[in-house]
RNA sequence: GGCCCCGUGGUCAAGAGGUUAAGACAUCACCCUUUCACGGUGGUAUCAUGGGUUCGAUUCCCGUCGGGGUCACCA
């Protein structure tokens, strides 16, 4: 069969030769163990956890060898295209602060690009193009109905699905059987002519899992399809190989095909980078633990934490803490450290998939959180608030400097230790709700309304705004006293049938007649940053209910 | 179903041929405390299973079971 002749009508026209792409992009100039790593969505926008998970892991090895971090977009796939996808993608990663150094909508960091794969179709057609004419890529002219049918009657004989081996009908047509179907104008595919055997097994070297055990391809698998589009796996070989990645870590789910991709990089004569099949994230669904998904998990989109007002630091700790099981001590132990100095290492990633855990990452965003300075926590909160708050919400930043106090009070600042009650800004901007006129009654009064309404007058009675806090304190013992209850909870403690109750129970009063809640930070302070009318003023309301 | 990956408490996990089998989250109890939160102390709870190899196996080997992934002109 003249190949020549056959590779010219199937790709016709001159095409760039394969060196003079090398010589375009050549072999990056960087430090001898940099690595460059890529992130390779399709553009659907829609990212979540998992993304994030590999991205991280992607981000730090190539930042911290020195090498570089880009960003392709594998759009072959018209289905999933989606409009602004790309800008979604590169704000979402931007907010966990993953910046690319190089690739789609990257200014002037584009030696090695088009990034878009669309775009790149002239080089895979002329990569194609030199298959065929080397006979390692053939027309098929198979219709979907004929390759569903052939998938049955393997199922139904036991046998591996796919188009290999002698199931492979096109790969032996005849010249004159090329040449009537093309001139009939059937559509066709360009498929690999495998040369690998089923039956061959070697270990082959994952940087995340170890030595895995891998059969040989035999698939011949297509690498253009029928619109001149490669499929993912000849733009995976040609993509990495002419960006020069050095190290491909993606999800578990690719290692099933990692045949097909290194036959392709040998076919092609091109070093095969190395791998890193990352485990999945799963996720707890009833009973059983299942990977996450973006059809079933939209919950665990990036934007999901971002609306629930996550501290991106937070979460990324967090995939931190699942990525190298040694991070949470070494945070532990250099919390001011950037974590940019985390010896990160592939060779920590885990060879299992991890449960996400709500839990476990809540417990982190309050430590984080905890960290910050009030007027971190202002700007975080603004931030979150003027996009995703209500107007209530937003009405809060009216008065920043009042704001700061309520802050600096409620995340126990210049106390003698930290509170952790804030989770998420949406959940802190409900918890600090009633310092702005938000009274909600949450919790009831534990004592009948009598004591209640002594309780308060009492305290209106004696009540001095300029008082310091022991002394405002005194008093409350004093109404304790002077009710029935214990003024030290020592005593109640020893005797408790000698009272009607301790003074918590009177404080309680007080704390549920401000704040509308049986919870809160200490009331001194509440009272102090209200200012002597509000106070009164709610004292008074809460005896008229 | 074939093939591949994985299997230490509820979760994330360290670990090593001989250990009281770390730590964190969750959970429970107690302490601290005017409430809560924080903090402190302590507790419950793990080597999937059967068979080898060995003086000795959770660790090495094989089978079983369980979980996951994959079998497209999707990535």
């Amino acid at each position: 069969m003249d190949f020549e002749k056959l590779a010219e009508r199937l790709i016709p026209g001159e095409y760039p030769s394969l060196e003079s792409f090398e010589k375009q992009y050549p072999p990056r100039d960087l430090p001898a163990k940099a690595e460059v790593t890529r992130l390779a969505p399709s553009p659907t926008g829609f990212i979540h956890l998992g993304n994030l998970f590999v991205a991280i892991a992607n981000e730090r090895i190539a930042h911290q060898s020195g090498g570089t971090l880009y960003l392709r977009i594998e759009d072959t796939d018209l289905k999933r295209k989606v409009d602004g996808a790309v800008e979604a993608v590169i704000a979402a990663l931007d907010y966990f602060d993953i910046r690319f150094d190089e690739g789609a909508e990257i200014d002037g960091a584009n030696a090695y690009g088009p990034y878009y794969q669309r775009r790149r179709a002239e080089i895979y057609r002329a990569y194609a193009k030199d298959l065929i004419r080397r006979g390692r890529a053939y027309p098929c002219f198979c219709t979907e109905e004929e390759l569903s049918a052939l998938r049955d009657e393997q199922t139904a004989n036991k046998e591996i699905t796919g188009y290999y081996g002698k199931y492979a009908k096109c790969r032996n047509l005849t010249e004159e059987e090329i040449y009537a179907a093309l001139d009939a104008g059937k559509p066709y595919v360009i498929r690999l002519r495998s040369m690998g055997d089923a039956s061959h097994k070697f270990t082959f070297h994952d940087e995340i899992k170890g030595d895995v055990t891998v059969t040989e391809n035999d698939q011949d698998v297509v690498i253009l399809k029928s619109d001149g589009i490669p499929t993912y796996h000849f733009a995976h070989a040609v993509d990495d190989h002419l960006m020069r990645t050095t190290l491909v870590i993606r999800g578990e789910e690719w290692l099933a095909s990692l045949p097909i991709h290194l036959e392709l990089f040998d076919v092609l004569g091109f070093r095969r980078p190395k791998y890193g099949h990352n485990c999945s994230l799963m996720k707890m669904d009833g009973e059983s633990k299942r990977k996450l998904s973006k059809r079933k998990d939209p919950e665990l989109s990036l934007s999901f934490y971002r609306q629930e007002g996550y501290h991106p630091f937070a979460v990324k700790v967090y995939m931190l803490t699942l990525l190298n099981s040694d991070f949470e001590e070494w945070h532990r132990k250099f919390p001011e450290k950037p974590l940019e100095e985390f010896p990160f290492r592939i060779s920590k990633m885990s060879r299992s998939g991890a449960l996400f855990d709500l839990d476990k990452l809540n417990d982190i965003s309050k430590t984080e959180l905890s960290a910050l300075s009030a007027e971190e926590m202002l700007s975080f909160l603004r931030e979150w608030a003027f996009s995703y708050g209500t107007q209530k919400e937003q009405a809060y930043f009216t008065d920043e400097a009042y704001l700061l106090k309520v802050l600096s009070l409620c995340m126990g600042i210049g106390g003698k230790k930290r509170r952790k009650d804030f989770i998420t800004a949406k959940q802190a901007m409900g918890e600090i709700g009633y310092f702005f006129g938000d009274y909600v009654q949450k919790d009831g009064y534990r004592v009948d309304i009598a004591t209640r309404d002594a309780v308060l007058r009492k305290f209106l009675e004696t009540y001095d705004p300029s008082d310091d806090a022991q002394m405002w304190f005194a008093k409350v013992k004093q109404i304790a006293a002077e009710l029935g209850f214990a003024a030290e909870m020592r005593d109640y403690k020893a005797n408790p049938a000698a009272y009607k109750g301790s003074v918590s129970d009177v404080a309680e009063v007080l704390r549920v007649a401000v704040t509308g809640r049986a919870n809160s930070p200490d009331l001194w302070t509440i009272m102090q940053i209200f200012g002597e009318a509000r106070t009164r003023t709610r004292i008074a309301h809460a005896m008229a209910e």
